[in-house]
RNA sequence: GCUCUUGUAGUUCAAUGGAUAGAAUAUCUCCCUCCGAAGGAGGUGAUGCUGGUUCGAUUCCAGCCAAGAGCACCA
């Protein structure tokens, strides 16, 4: 929302456009911003602002850039791009003119102050949107600024090089990973590429969850119930076995639950035969774990969790207490939380052990010494946002600010029966069970195919495809809404999903091989660029000129399925593009060579993106 | 009980306060003449309820209904 100030146009900044011209435009060192792009939208607001100038419009005496917002119409018919900055104005107090005439004032100005052959169409549209439509030359620029730009495209330098820390997977020693567990860390893991690709400095963190009275259950199941050869033969198997038989036992023999809590405090008293199982159980599961991260392609930089604290806590406990913020009840710690609206947050159980915010706080201590971030993400569930809400107030009071949190939250994976998946129940679908099934189910498809492809390439395929299936399916979805578990829908390779923009992928690679060699097209010396390319092909460019914009949107709203859903639409316009177009039947070599150097621009686009998904693009599928 | 999240085609999901609410899937028709049917073209079908703010509400606000999650010694 604007507010209207004597003086000017005063914009809060809180819009995508703002921020994108409060970019620079020339990056350090490495990164690129994206001229093309960068200079149609500041063209268009530039003029718009000239026009409001030039125009009567009774407007204000200086109206910032920032507060002209251009969006890209959902329909084509409404032009390249579109402003609604004339309805805006005219509800401002002193506006005074109907919307509609205010627009179409507006739009004449912009014709004639634009640059000459920049528009080819700039239309004032009822209730008052202004739309504009750009010429086949200015296309032609975009896209050869894209091509030119290569691999570096959509790069931008909205991170200054700036670190930021992406907590993620976290996944617990001696728990198997079950498919609810693929969020945090396929997310998690995305949203690192991104950023790193607006030149953040990114730092991967995998905190695992290696402490805790968990592991007093562990131990007294172990010792009741374990044995050594079976936990070696597999480790998580067996592990999670024992781990839930305890809870199963614990019905009938409910003391059992305080024989966990004594073990707990016994290894975190720094008892030695507990220590030695604890150590053994951390190692082989971690083993294990990466295994996993392996078939995932997934990678950390940093794996501390919150055992690496453990030494800190009865210091960090005394410091809360002497220094007011925590206080005693009930035999334990607790901090109040009263002025955040918060229930009081228990930083130290009855029998002195510490909790798993105590370590959080510890952890945050630590990672703003050590990196001086300015950002901390933590891709965790929803189901702990009171967690991080307290954990979030205690460092206020405690002075952690020099970094902004993030909780960025996602939504459970639940079962059939619409419920959360259980460990301690025992009703998992394990996550690598759902990767074996993808990649069985992807090999199956293949081998129906026609495409002539090796055993090796075809296991290579199907992994790529299996994995890169399960992955996208929950990438392109929003964040915070809850997903239902369904086979159906994971296997699904048809429509929507990872295989269908692989597909576009390995079909737009296949013209290319068989056109060999792409002549290097010379944009500057097509004229007649728009007789080169078709409709579907100038539908295809206008897609190819959102992807830096798609990259930081998707960055600011740590939102992975902004990016996907425009991918899906990039492949959309591929698939139509090839369709409709002659390429390789094409005689004319400059209209064929523009068509090439078209879909090879495309074709990096989509792997650029689908590579900030963590989704894999083999050549031939 | 309190707090948070979410209610959109049969199903699974989209939609910076904008224009005719988009897709996928299922279902019903078509299409292998550059490249490759994991594809393309078309049909059917939806905003939980009641108000409010706005030129304009799926979006913001209030109330109700429904689902899920969390709420002191788990993580």
């Amino acid at each position: 929302m604007e507010v209207w100030r004597p003086g000017g146009l005063v914009s809060p900044c809180g819009t995508r456009l703002c921020r994108f011209f409060h970019r620079p435009v020339n990056g350090p060192a490495g990164y690129r911003a994206e001229p093309g792009l960068y200079q149609i939208k500041m063209d268009i607001a530039k003029t718009i602002k000239e026009a409001i100038h030039a125009s009567d419009a009774g407007g204000p005496s200086s109206i910032p850039l920032s507060a002209i917002e251009l969006s890209v119409p959902e329909h084509e018919k409404f032009g390249h791009y579109a402003t609604n900055f004339a309805m805006r104005l005219a509800a401002l107090p002193g506006g005074g003119k109907k919307p509609f005439d205010l627009a179409a004032e507006l739009a004449g100005k912009i014709s004639q102050n634009a640059p000459p052959g920049f528009f080819e169409k700039v239309e004032a549209v009822a209730p008052g949107f202004i739309n504009f439509w750009l010429s086949k030359e200015t296309l032609r620029d975009a896209l050869a600024d894209a091509a030119r730009a290569g691999d570096d495209y959509g790069k931008s330098d909205t991170g200054g090089g700036e670190t930021v820390i992406v907590e993620y997977s976290q996944p617990n020693i001696a728990k198997m990973m079950h498919v609810g567990h693929l969020r945090t860390t396929i997310i998690g893991d995305a949203l690192a590429n991104i950023l790193d690709f607006l030149n953040y400095k990114v730092v991967r963190w995998n905190y695992l969850g290696d402490w805790g009275t968990q592991f007093g259950k562990l131990i007294v199941a172990y010792k009741e119930w374990g044995k050594r050869e079976a936990v070696e033969k597999h480790p998580i198997e067996e592990l999670q076995e024992l781990y839930v038989r305890f809870h199963r036992e614990m019905e009938a023999k409910p003391e059992l639950e305080k024989r966990g809590q004594e073990e707990f405090k016994k290894l975190e008293d720094g008892d030695a035969e507990n220590r030695k199982l604890w150590e053994w159980f951390r190692e082989e599961s971690i083993k294990e774990l990466n295994k996993m991260y392996e078939v995932l392609g997934v990678r950390f930089d940093v794996w501390i969790g919150e055992a690496f604290f453990e030494s800190q806590m009865k210091a960090l406990m005394d410091e809360l207490l002497t220094r007011g913020i925590a206080e005693k009840s009930e035999g334990s710690l607790v901090v109040k939380l009263d002025a955040d609206g918060l229930p009081p947050a228990l930083i130290q159980k009855s029998d002195g052990a510490s909790l798993y915010l105590t370590r959080d706080i510890a952890n945050l201590r630590y990672r703003l010494a050590e990196y001086k971030p300015v950002k901390i993400l933590y891709v965790v569930a929803n189901e702990q946002s009171l967690h991080f809400a307290q954990l979030f107030a205690i460092a206020k009071m405690l002075g952690l600010d020099s970094a902004e949190l993030v909780h960025v939250k996602y939504g459970l994976v639940l079962g059939d029966t619409g419920k959360k998946l259980s460990t301690r129940q025992g009703f998992v679908q394990l996550l690598s069970e759902a990767l074996d099934e993808a990649v069985v189910k992807a090999r199956e498809v293949l081998e129906k195919r026609e495409e002539k492809l090796s055993d090796a390439e075809k296991r290579e395929v199907a992994y790529a495809v299996g994995v890169g299936a399960l992955k996208y399916n929950d990438l392109k979805e929003n964040r915070t809404t809850d997903i239902t578990f369904n086979w159906e829908k994971m296997l699904d390779f048809t429509g929507d999903s990872a295989p269908y923009l692989q597909y576009a992928y390995a079909r737009a690679k296949s013209v290319l091989r068989k056109a060999g060699e792409v002549g290097a097209h010379d944009f500057a010396r097509s004229q007649d660029f728009s007789a080169l390319i078709s409709d579907s092909g100038f539908a295809l460019i206008r897609r190819i000129i959102e992807f830096p914009d798609v990259v930081v949107r998707a960055g600011e709203l740590y939102s992975t399925s902004v990016l996907a859903t425009y991918l899906y639409k990039l492949a959309v316009a591929m698939n139509k593009f090839y369709e409709t177009t002659p390429i390789l039947k094409d005689e004319n070599a400059a209209r064929r060579d523009a068509r090439l150097v078209l879909l090879d621009t495309a074709a990096r686009v989509l792997q650029r993106g689908l590579g900030l998904l963590g989704v894999r693009t083999p050549e031939k599928i």
